[in-house]
DNA sequence: GATGAATGAGGATTCATTCAT
DNA sequence: TATGAATGAATCCTCATTCAT
């Protein structure tokens, strides 16, 4: 028999990474990176120990793959170099489409906010992280001169605490938080002429 | 040598434990839970690691009474079973006591956070956590009727959430945050009369 | 494309045999049997693990037979079971032929000389190691007894030594050992007429 | 009771660091640092793995200690840095320590040896190694000048080569080699007047 | 013949906890 | 009260070897 063709070798690679990843993704998320072991991804994603080491060099390795990856899927999703204003309406239509992300990758944000505590564990996405913020930290800033706001610094402090607050109370309790009221009142109270 | 009284003993006691505690606290919130050992607290502490055990039960513990003591620091501060209902100048106040205790406590607050990310280790607190929070969120609650929000259920989520927020990002960067001016602009948007 | 003929095939499998040989020599000697692992070999020798074992059946196999071939290109050029006297000439051959080998074959004897020190490992070559020194010894000992040495058993064990000696000592440090001064030393002293 | 005083832990520590030494020594020499492991010493030495650990800080670690102590011992007996010259009786008296040394210490020179072959291993102890060889060849070099030998520099080869030989016949078949016969021959060589 | 994904046993190491003194 | 030696379970990781293709 021949061997497996190289694209065939790239296809189950892809899969079997992406497998360990989302597995990863779950466990850390739910239990933390430290209370959750090698062994215990193995079982759940079906494969020996040894494989996973086959495609990641070590555990944080892993972590790193995985937080990058979702950095990378939120960078794609808001191109957030961006040129030109935003108006009210494209304001509007970022806020929502950034908790229609939070709501599909709640698991991610979870660990990404559990990281952010860990010292060690966050140096290891600070840089990406900032690449991420810095871009939307500016955007803000030129939404609010734009919309005339008395001091455009202080309010973007004021709204990024706002949706870190709201993400982070939403990812605790994701099911009984009134998330859409909340997003309604920010809309109103940031996306209205004044 | 004259023999030790009861009180004395028990004084030493107290105030060893405290130093665990204070010890616990600051290693806990500086590199995590889980990246600090017992042994790293025995020597900080410059105790025996024996003798750590001889104090709390266990490392969890450890964790619990730390955690605990800083809730109940809060509550001692907080008065959060208030009767009555507060006005603009002690929503201020209340802000502004808020903001004093978490700068002198910026440690504990690192730590709860942290945790509250670890579903096992917030169990610990979470009967304690409640005990703080619910009282404070029916006091904003009460607050925000009065001052004739139109929903004051919505605006109670949006001012924790704000809080919330600003507390983290200050807490991530203590050194580059511009916590008072942050703070009067949350002063002059909510403890202003209409 | 026309088939490959039997004797293509069969030499294609004897030129990558030599190829995983010459690679296990040189990683062998050069970090430790058990410092190098599988892995690198194949890569090395750029071919794939599978392959690898398509010709060894094991680890200690392609350990054995490398052993096995050094120990066979030595008995090839010493034809050790000639029969006669050595006379003081040839021994001045034996000797340069010996170091000359020695300097060719410089990574199979410093494995060899590792080799010796694990036991497990050397139980793979004391038969065939045997067999080359046996009769080198009967060959040095029937020399030294007809040039009339008062004691050629000892003179055996002394010669013996600082052959060994010699040669570890040039292993160690190829490149500084004044290899040629000493040997000539050696013939000095040993092959010519008393 | 009263905890036990800094003087029995002092004596407890340095007899299980002595007994996990002397125990890795033996399991090292017998079968090699690789071939061994931290459960195999610690059953050995009657202790738990984790105590092992009390003791060293890694298995590397451990091997390090031995090898270093075993210099140590050597450089105690030789004073390699003793002035003046080794007239023959002296040196007679060098070469019959030198061997009741080893005689002594066979596993600690197997390991050295089986040590020298292992370039990652060998340079844990390059530098102490150095200590101990460059005075004794200096030592030899200036007996070899002293005696008239023409040329001292080659004769330190020589005669080292024959030493380390001698000494590695002698670990490798222990009971069967004639060490003492060999021995004689060699004082016979090099310690008589001219 | 050839590939490299997959396995799993084994090994080094850590650390909360116990215990003799 | 106080000490730190001692334990052992749990964890990360490696690597020879197998096997489907």
């Amino acid at each position: 028999m021949s061997p497996r063709t190289e694209e065939q070798f790239e296809k189950i690679r892809h899969e079997k990474r992406l497998l360990i990843m989302e597995t990863g993704l779950e466990l850390f998320a739910g239990n933390g990176f430290d209370n959750t072991s090698i062994s215990q991804i193995a079982k759940q994603a079906n494969i020996s120990k040894g494989l996973l080491y086959n495609y990641f060099e070590s555990k944080e390795e892993l972590l790193e793959a995985i937080l990058n990856k979702g950095i990378d899927d939120m960078l794609e999703v808001f191109d957030p170099n961006k040129d030109g204003m935003l108006d009210t309406s494209e304001m509007e239509f970022f806020i929502k489409e950034t908790f229609r992300i939070l709501k599909e990758n709640r698991k991610f944000w979870k660990l990404y906010w559990a990281v952010s505590f860990q010292p060690l564990a966050f140096k290891l996405i600070e840089k990406r992280s900032a690449e991420l913020y810095a871009p939307l930290s500016k955007m803000m800033h030129d939404y609010f001169k734009a919309s005339r706001f008395a001091d455009p610094v202080v309010e973007t402090y004021m709204f990024g605490a706002l949706l870190d607050g709201i993400a982070l109370n939403f990812i605790m309790s994701p099911d009984t938080y009134p998330i859409d009221k909340v997003l309604q009142e920010l809309i109103n109270r940031y996306c209205t002429q004044k």
